[in-house]
RNA sequence: GGGUGAUUAGCUCAGUUGGGAGAGCGCUUGCUUUACACGCAAGUGGUCGGGGGUUCAAGUCCCUCAUCACCCA
């Protein structure tokens, strides 16, 4: 068989891929008896393409659905996209007004027919990018929020909660996006702080002289003032009150009003108030029962209410034309820079207009009482732990969510309207007659509803709910959801709420909130930046398995990823140096014929050694992937991987894999064979929730000559641990021999010994019981350390001239044929003494601490004096060595 | 204005009930050692942001100051 030198991941991946998919492995199997595990994706965008930040989210989302389908669980990872309201309808608008069409040119039906052609064709691609990572749905069960099911479960919700009350319409103040030509909810507003101005306007009394002066950092409102506040406490403007002022440009009249909300100590501590315009005076209207004049439409454009001279200009224009004719009229007093926060369109970045409109909102507050109860008791979790704060911020301040969006695409709101008598029935389907007046014909509500309006009910809607199907019964509730913090408010939270009060459950026991990928520089990474690679060119390049190994190893649990390309090398190297094991172990696997039982082994020190490395290993990556600290996970599988069993093991079955056969034994190379599989193989599992593919293409052809019982590593067993081979005094010994072995590599080192020369080496020990340990395993010695011959004993002489090494309580002498080079010997000893006497001293300063003897616990206190005796020795056999050179 | 998090090796960061300072990358030196130069080996490098406190013992707990980041209003 010939194995490629570097390994080349592209067919390898696509040959996996296909090879689960087309088994059915993705779909588990219900099983009564067994507990099921599930994860539920956070539904990226239909318009959505793979961006760093899904790459982190899918991938931790797939190595926990890896895992848990290795040990055994029904495994459900449940896939699905929403439909992105705002994003595909805008999109679909851009396509369309290329040939100089427009939404409204066209009518709402077509649009939304041309929509789901869009979606049709290109709706997918995010689900098949999702692919090339690995991603392990199942995609018989894939969802999208306006299918026919999750869209009656839209409608069940609406009408059940407007019945209960949960649900009303109102004139309110809402963010309004003038681009988008929406409501959005308060959470879809992003707040940046901006460079504004504060103008200060003059206001005229309208009797006689004199005027006021207000401050405002959208003058372009003040075409609809109503009125003048001040705070009634403030007793600068304590006789205006009542007064009438004239409202300049437009010579309206306006009150003068007092109202507690006016900080006196803000601006003038005048407040022009625009109810229509302006959430706080909007509540300020209402308590002074004011008009409420609009005067933008919904595109921000000026209307005829703002006065015929303003009619059709943008909002902008129409500030800068209001404040030349201010300055012209002598009412501009000053301009003053001022920094204020400034909300944005999460979608499209225009700035939000505080605008008066007819929606539809959830009363928030009695549905979110359980859902404080479920966290609060601990039967909802958040990791780490500290967004439970985040959590019980908002919901302890929660306000009514706006829940109506004025586009076309997305869930109509099941609202009639009699056209006979205006009454408005709430109902699943089109009422057959009016229940005020009888009337038969009715206009449907023209909104539809917020895209999380279907998201929030993503843990029942996508498993056939209202029906109480098998799914329900065995999935819900789910596990782990892992998500980015930033929807805990938009999504999370809403789940639990809507999962509590439609169904009576928790949605899923553990929240996993990861943070964000940013760039080198710590930018989080955006399309204007331009500073977000595309994950595909990157699966294109190292594969997917480093892509994925990669973002794993670097992700602390909750904390951001630097990515850059450097870190990238990690995965790929780390794909590479697995190939190449594999590679080694499969040329030498091919030239010995057979393979020993297990019972028919000859173990030997390096044998029981990785074995007892591989079970502790075995129990701690069980531990970090249960924890979800899959970079520990990562960490450690890489360390044992490359630093134990390539770096030690393999280089010490090199000795009997090419040793001769003496005649009338057993091969020594069958159990060197025999491990080295069996390790590798196991390694294999304990890697494949990371790297799935490499994973599953070396098991799959060890498997060819080493049987193995099950099919496909993506479910086969996750390994047990076997306790039994966990030997500390083996794992002493082995680490006794690597000691030394770094020893005799440092002291080559020091005279810059070639690699390929061979040496002698004198060994002082000091306990008759090591004397068996070098002689049994000096061929460790002669093949990681080139030593070809060594003299162990008790109390031998020092060879002269020689450089030497002290490994705890033994010599090391690499004699040397010509003169030592005395001073570097001496200066390297002295640093090695040096270092020993601070390590003494503190070690000292504890053991001579009476209070430390005294309370420490008393493992804790042997431990020290285990120590210090360590140390001593050491120390004594340095200086010996240095009194030698004549120090 | 309110809140949260961060500050540990040159860089990016781990460090889970307080008890021997770690990783990756970088850097230095040497190496066509029959799997791998996407490699091997040997090294260098830290008053754990400053100050105070609790404790026999603090990177770890408490207080305080400083700087930075993010979220909310």
């Amino acid at each position: 068989m010939e194995i490629n030198k570097t390994y080349e991941p592209q067919q390898i991946e696509r040959k996996w891929y296909k090879f689960w998919e087309d088994g059915g492995y993705f779909t588990p199997t219900k099983d009564p008896g067994k507990k099921p595990f599930t994860i539920l994706i956070p539904p990226p965008n239909v318009t959505g393409i793979l961006h760093m930040g899904h790459v982190l989210n899918n991938t931790l989302q797939d190595v926990v659905v890896r895992y848990h389908r290795m040990l055994g669980e029904p495994t459900l990872w449940l896939p699905g996209v929403d439909h992105a309201g705002i994003a595909t309808q805008n999109m679909v608008e851009k396509q369309i007004a290329k040939q100089g069409l427009t939404r409204h040119k066209i009518g709402r039906e077509k649009l939304i027919e041309l929509i789901w052609q869009w979606k049709q064709e290109k709706g997918n691609i995010i689900i098949e990018q999702l692919k090339l990572l690995g991603a392990s749905c199942d995609w018989s069960r894939q969802r999208f929020t306006m299918d026919e099911m999750l869209s009656r479960a839209v409608k069940e919700v609406f009408v059940s909660l407007y019945e209960d009350g949960l649900i009303y319409k109102g004139k309110y103040i809402i963010n309004w996006c003038p681009r988008c030509v929406t409501a959005l909810a308060n959470d879809e507003v992003e707040h940046a702080d901006e460079e504004g101005a504060l103008w200060h306007i003059r206001y005229p009394y309208a009797d006689g002289d004199g005027f006021v002066t207000v401050a405002t950092t959208r003058p372009e409102t003040m075409l609809g003032d109503v009125a003048v506040a001040v705070n009634p406490k403030d007793e600068r403007y304590k006789h205006l009150i009542g007064k009438e002022l004239i409202l300049p440009l437009t010579g309206r009249k306006i009150p003068v009003i007092a109202d507690d909300y006016v900080d006196a100590s803000f601006g003038t501590g005048c407040v022009k108030v625009t109810p229509a315009h302006d959430p706080n005076d909007f509540e300020i209207g209402l308590r002074h029962n004011l008009e409420q004049l609009l005067v933008l439409d919904e595109h921000g454009i000026m209307n005829e209410a703002a006065g015929a001279e303003f009619t059709g200009m943008d909002r902008y224009q129409c500030r800068k034309k209001i404040l030349d004719l201010l300055e012209e009229q002598g009412l501009l007093e000053k301009t003053e820079k001022h920094q204020h926060a400034v909300g944005h369109c999460y979608r499209c970045d225009t700035v939000i207009e505080p605008y008066l409109s007819d929606q539809w909102f959830v009363k928030m507050k009695p549905l979110a009482e359980r859902a404080i109860a479920v966290v609060e008791s601990g039967e909802v979790k958040f990791q780490p732990e500290r967004w439970t704060k985040v959590y019980m911020h908002w919901m302890n301040n929660i306000r009514d969510w706006c829940i109506s969006r004025q586009i076309w695409w997305g869930h109509r709101i099941p609202a009639y309207y009699c056209n006979d008598c205006a009454e408005m029935v709430v109902a699943k389907e089109e009422p057959a007659s009016c229940p005020k007046c009888g009337g038969t014909s009715f206009r449907q509500d023209e909104d539809v509803l917020d895209t999380w309006f279907s998201s929030w009910l993503w843990p029942f809607s996508t498993m056939g709910w209202p029906d109480e199907t098998e799914d329900l019964n065995y999935f819900l509730p789910t596990n782990v959801l892992i998500t980015a913090p930033e929807i805990i408010y938009l999504w999370v939270a809403r789940m639990i709420m809507s999962t509590l009060h439609f169904k009576d459950k928790i949605p899923f026991d553990t929240v996993l909130l990861h943070g964000t990928v940013r760039d080198e520089k710590g930018r989080k990474m955006s399309k204007s930046l331009g500073n977000s690679p595309d994950p595909i060119d990157i699966i294109g390049q190292v594969g997917a398995d480093a892509l994925r190994f990669s973002m794993i190893f670097n992700t602390p649990k909750g904390a951001d990823v630097f990515y850059s390309d450097t870190m990238l090398e990690t995965g790929r190297n780390f794909a590479n140096k697995i190939w190449n094991a594999y590679r080694f172990i499969m040329m030498n696997a091919e030239t010995i014929p057979g393979l020993p039982k297990q019972d028919e082994l000859e173990l030997e020190l390096a044998d029981r050694w990785i074995y007892s490395r591989l079970n502790q290993v075995i129990i701690q990556t069980r531990e970090y992937y249960e924890n979800l600290r899959l970079n520990d996970a990562a960490q450690c599988l890489f360390q044992f991987i490359w630093d134990e069993f390539c770096s030690w093991y393999i280089e010490l079955a090199k000795d009997r894999l090419y040793r001769d056969v003496a005649e009338g034994q057993q091969d020594p190379r069958l159990t060197a064979k025999y491990i080295l599989l069996d390790v590798m193989q196991a390694s294999m599992r304990l890697l494949h929730p990371i790297m799935p593919y490499i994973t599953e293409e070396i098991w799959q052809s060890i498997r060819q000559i080493f049987p193995m019982r099950e099919d496909a590593l993506i479910t086969a067993e996750y390994p047990i641990a076997d306790t039994s081979r966990i030997d500390d005094a083996i794992a002493d010994e082995m680490s006794f021999i690597q000691e030394s072995i770094s020893a005799i590599r440092n002291l080559r080192k020091q005279i810059n010994l070639p690699p390929s020369t061979g040496i002698k080496v004198v060994i002082r020990i000091a306990e008759e019981k090591q004397e068996a340990l070098f002689v049994n395993y000096e061929s460790y010695l002669s093949k990681l350390a080139r030593v070809e011959d060594a003299i162990i004993g008790l109390g031998i002489d020092k060879p002269a001239p020689a450089i030497a090494a002290v490994v705890r309580n033994i010599e090391i002498f690499l004699p040397l044929s010509g003169l030592v080079d005395l001073d570097a010997e001496k200066a390297r000893l002295s640093k090695a003494l040096d270092k020993l006497q601070q390590e003494l001293a503190i070690i000292a300063k504890k053991l001579d601490n009476q209070n430390f003897v005294a309370n420490a616990k008393p493992e804790v206190v042997e431990k020290e004096r285990e120590k210090y005796r360590e140390v001593e020795t050491k120390m004594s056999l340095t200086k010996e060595l240095l009194l030698d050179l004549g120090v």
